[in-house]
DNA sequence: AAATACTGAACAATAAATTGACAAATTACC
DNA sequence: GGTAATTTGTCAATTTATTGTTCAGTATTT
């Protein structure tokens, strides 16, 4: 640790690095040094510049004050604490009017990825992915982006245009960029109240629930994601094993309706914490009735995901 | 394992190997050896370079270093861990610094990863993944520390010992793991010869397919990986499509041996680049005659994949 | 004999630093 | 409401540093 320490201390990161992790580009970095003393950078015996970890940190919170609103002349010269304070309180204002992309953006990177994914290129793939998550907001990348895209893939492929294969290759692309993203929200949040998503017995993986538990993290949970065809009491099991606040249970799949309608009652009725269970996916509809029998909440789609998210999260907090 | 580790430290590769592996010309080798020390080679009698696996591992991490922006110069002298450490962090787009472990014999890593299966902890198990990939060489993160952790698991199920959930808690999150290296290893290579990776009908997706991938991205392969229940026609579509030059066949199933051998053949004689069929997985075993007869290759292990692909791409290149 | 590898030097392409300028947007002022 | 001043991201020109590539001459391997 103190290795650690030493390290994220130690000037080592180009200006083209910073630049890739920040989002800064690197005429603005330099420009920000000379004019406001932003982050005044080492320089190596030939001149160049390097950075620290912190400087990092310091431009990455620059940049967010400034999407808050802020005027980088105002802030430049602030401390990182002063500055952490400032995009805390803007940020908690402002949560909702975040800026959206040029619609022009998303279409460039939706036409890229259709046609890598036509071409079953992975490569091309992967890297519009990661650029459309570099580049856009998370809601937009999901809503404006991938959630589009994903109909697209469902349209094309029940239309013939593109061969079941494709749709295997894309899809799993896709998951495996979802599941990244996953894994980078979790790691950086400290401690939410726990979440449970899954699906019951003859409900598959799907890429829509793996979208809304990126956006569940995205509002502060903690989710514990364990699949599809899992049998009710195994779902039981693990809400009370890790004390799980809240459980997200997917429905894409119109068998056995009436079988998962009961399962959802004994859930109800055996987990510990039985108060919130949200019903999601394309066959939700099918359980309006048990929903209110049971109190449980539907979500037709991650906008109202999200507004039910943030509410019990505000209930629980 | 002393077998291996044996072999990793022994100098037997000769710098035309190196630069076939790393994608590095045998020129920039020799330039980054000159002029910054990058890797220091032991030499034959005759003054012929010769190097390690190790070697061959610490010019690929500086080759993703480079990709991500790094300069040979300021990055050549690093210790493999630092190393390590800069190219995770850089390709993660996000400016938080990675946490290097400060033990970590596999046995320690295995017993952490074990326990937060136990109890279900996302955070614990992607923590200890991600360690144990940064500790460990990516052979024996897989041959070592994952595939004994996936065997691991699967006993303790059979065995009763962990629920049904858990299982599929540990599958989802090591099968995440996986997409994710995966995904780090393809941006940094350049251009490999095309690897088809995917399994029949009745076949679903399995965690030791991706392993596969992995050592054969590792290796120089471009992998796309096309998942389960692939019919053998769209199998032949996708490797015409990209001009594939092998294809990797996965079987854990013992459904329907006599369909799936009949489709071998298939795809053997209708595919443009009929020569090299890879058949891998738990029940490959039953394909040994159809292996003998249609000339495709068997692997029974990780082990004696990577041998396989090794041999391939040089015959290929 | 042909192919491959080694050394050292030279070359060309790329990227960074510096400085100054410009235009769009915002703010201040009348 | 309109005009001037300020702010701020972007860009171009120039210089310097870095780094991949090539070439010539020699040695080793097959």
């Amino acid at each position: 640790m103190d290795l650690k320490g030493d390290l994220s201390k130690k000037p080592r990161h180009l200006i083209q690095v910073v630049g890739r992790r920040t989002g800064i580009s690197s005429d603005v970095i330099r420009a920000w040094e000379r004019r406001y003393g932003a982050v005044i950078s080492q320089r190596t015996d030939t001149n160049r510049r390097l950075y620290t970890d912190d400087d990092i940190e310091k431009l990455t919170l620059l940049k967010r004050a400034i999407n808050a609103g802020r005027r980088i002349g105002d802030i430049a010269n602030l401390s990182y604490d002063d500055l952490f304070e400032l995009v805390m309180g803007d940020e908690s204002n402002t949560a909702r009017s975040y800026t959206r992309p040029s619609t022009g953006t998303v279409m460039e990177l939706f036409d890229e990825a259709s046609n890598a994914i036509y071409e079953m290129d992975s490569n091309r793939l992967d890297i519009t992915l990661s650029n459309a998550v570099a580049i856009l907001s998370t809601s937009d990348f999901l809503l404006e982006f991938l959630k589009p895209l994903h109909t697209h893939i469902n349209d094309e492929c029940s239309r013939g245009t593109l061969r079941f294969v494709q749709e295997r290759f894309a899809k799993i692309c896709l998951r495996s960029c979802l599941s990244n993203l996953s894994v980078q929200f979790r790691t950086s949040k400290d401690e939410g109240p726990k979440l449970i998503v899954g699906s019951m017995t003859s409900e598959q993986e799907n890429l829509d629930t793996l979208m809304h538990i990126i956006v569940a993290q995205n509002i502060g949970w903690d989710v514990t994601y364990v699949g599809g065809n899992i049998p009710h009491d195994e779902l039981i099991h693990i809400a009370n094993k890790i004390s799980a606040r809240a459980m997200v249970l997917a429905f894409n799949n119109s068998r056995d309706i009436s079988r998962k309608a009961h399962e959802i009652k004994v859930i109800k009725n055996e987990s510990e914490q039985r108060d919130n269970i949200v019903l999601i996916g394309s066959e939700v509809h099918n359980f309006r009735q048990l929903a209110d029998d049971v109190k449980a909440i539907i979500s037709n789609d991650l906008s109202s995901f999200r507004l039910t998210m943030e509410r019990l999260y505000g209930l629980i907090r």
